[in-house]
RNA sequence: AGAGAGGUGGCCGAGUGGUCGAAGGCGCACGCCUGGAAAGUGUGUAUACACCAAAAGUGUAUCGAGGGUUCGAAUCCCUUCCUCUCUGCCA
């Protein structure tokens, strides 16, 4: 969520921001400063009302003391005037407040000046590709065959348990996913985060502290007895420890790590580019997540970025990575770089890591704070990435490392799998 | 899940209708004292919003959250969330 101070200093720079995701927002940030204006009214007249009648209450509270009750009657009707003018004040101030609300939960964050104008995910520019896309003999097999073949994921037993999307890991296959989160944690913590586990199911208020909510509402699985989402990634809970936090400044930058299964409804997705590990309603995936000072944000962001190369190179996987363009660009984002894995048995790129800078975008939405050297609150920045996502690394694993002989397992991997080959 | 107790500032803790944004203590910051430190001592120490060009200042709101009673609520009533104790259940 932007801040109304700085969309009423900034107008024309937003709009012209925001048309790199393609959007014209004059009308709306012209009624976020209008609400704002009629906002700002309401509470100075409501804020005099009250203050008089806190004055009429004290005197009627003195002149019941020293026995005048007469005249404190008199006034009594005074403030029964004042009480019903500042309850119609506050009602309108209430709703006003509510519509400018709902209106800045609908303007999405301001790119970076560094994100290019876009129209779809083709426009997206390539800063590196790294890695060899190796050649497969032409026997070689898409990774959901090669799950068959080896028995390590049973796609049809998901289905059965619970329905599509929901895959049961098998023997070296389920021992593979828990090398893989062990290996990406030990990364992770090596490089400065630290590890936490969080709850998979978030309440209202965390969904709505990250953005979840209320725009991507129907993204995410929802228990309606308790009122809970399951999470739809790490990013929610673990962003939401620090929700109405003022940190000290000297306390800053927080490192934070986590694997979670993330959970996620993909309403609508269905065909061959969904199909296997390509894309789940359930999945594992370690996040890395910083709060960070606002000078410091996009240096973090650049050590993220160099982090996750860093994990993909060590599995000698093929990538490359992108920056977003502004249409491609998440509502919640100023600027994301995306990891995507050739896979080869598909022949083509799979996504596995997001890393985002959302500046004080979340962080206004959380009442994420600290407090700097001279004292005054400031907002502070978070960022997130995946480092990584399981499924699509997965399916990259299979495909790129068959070989007659069966998978073989990345040498960094050997020391956690307890084997070197999927036969 | 049932019965009971309770949620007050960074922490502890007082406060049962007006003088309470809130005693007292601890902590923290700055100063005095000291050769230095401790002790002692003085001052300060929440957040949000509004007014103001800004600072200073002023106002409003906030005692888990939401609503109500009242001229006036931390204090009374209702709803809800959470914590603790006992009982039950359970990995």
């Amino acid at each position: 969520m932007l801040e109304v101070n700085f969309i009423r200093e900034n107008k024309d720079f937003i709009v012209d921001s925001l048309s790199k995701r393609n959007m014209n927002s004059s009308l709306m940030i012209e009624s976020v400063i209008d609400l704002d204006v009629r906002k700002r009214k309401l509470q100075t007249e409501l804020d005099k009302i009250l203050h008089q009648s806190n004055l009429i209450s004290k005197e009627i509270g003195d002149l019941f003391k020293i026995g005048l009750q007469k005249e404190a009657i008199v006034l009594k009707e005074k403030t029964i005037k004042l009480k019903e003018a500042s309850k119609e004040l506050n009602e309108e101030l209430i709703s006003t407040k509510d519509e400018l609300q709902q209106l800045l939960y609908k303007i999405p964050n301001i790119p970076h000046k560094s994100v290019p104008k876009g129209k779809s995910e083709e426009d997206n520019v390539e800063v590196l590709s790294e890695g060899e896309i190796p050649k497969l003999p032409v026997n070689s097999l898409p990774h959901w065959e090669l799950a068959k073949k080896y028995d390590i994921i049973d796609f049809e037993l998901g289905n059965k348990i619970t329905g599509a999307g929901f895959p049961v890991y098998k023997g070296k296959g389920a021992k593979l996913q828990r090398a893989l989160i062990s290996f990406f944690l030990d990364m992770n913590t090596n490089a400065g985060y630290d590890e936490v586990q969080v709850p998979h199911l978030i309440n209202e208020k965390s969904a709505f502290g990250t953005g979840q909510l209320p725009d991507k509402e129907g993204m995410m699985y929802y228990i309606k007895e308790d009122d809970l989402y399951l999470i739809p990634t790490a990013e929610v809970p673990v962003t939401n420890i620090y929700r109405d936090e003022i940190i000290l400044e000297s306390q800053l930058p927080k490192l934070l790590t986590s694997y979670t299964p993330c959970f996620r409804r993909e309403a609508g997705s269905y065909g061959a580019h969904v199909r296997g590990l390509n894309r789940l309603h359930q999945f594992d995936k370690v996040e890395i997540l910083r709060v960070e000072h606002p000078d410091n944000s996009y240096t973090a962001l650049d050590g993220m970025v160099e982090h996750v190369k860093s994990i993909i190179k060590k599995l000698n996987l093929p990538f490359r990575i992108l920056k977003l363009c502004g249409s491609d660009l998440g509502f919640t984002s100023c600027l994301t770089y995306d990891f995507e894995l050739f896979s080869a048995g598909q022949n083509k790129w799979l996504e596995v890591s997001s890393v985002s800078n959302f500046e004080s975008f979340q962080a206004n939405r959380l009442k994420l704070r600290f407090k700097d050297s001279s004292g005054k609150t400031k907002l502070a920045h978070t960022l997130n990435g995946s480092s990584l996502a399981l499924p699509r690394v997965l399916a990259t694993l299979l495909e790129n490392n068959q070989t007659d002989k069966g998978i073989v397992i990345p040498k960094v991997l050997v020391p956690y799998t307890g084997f070197s080959v999927i036969d």
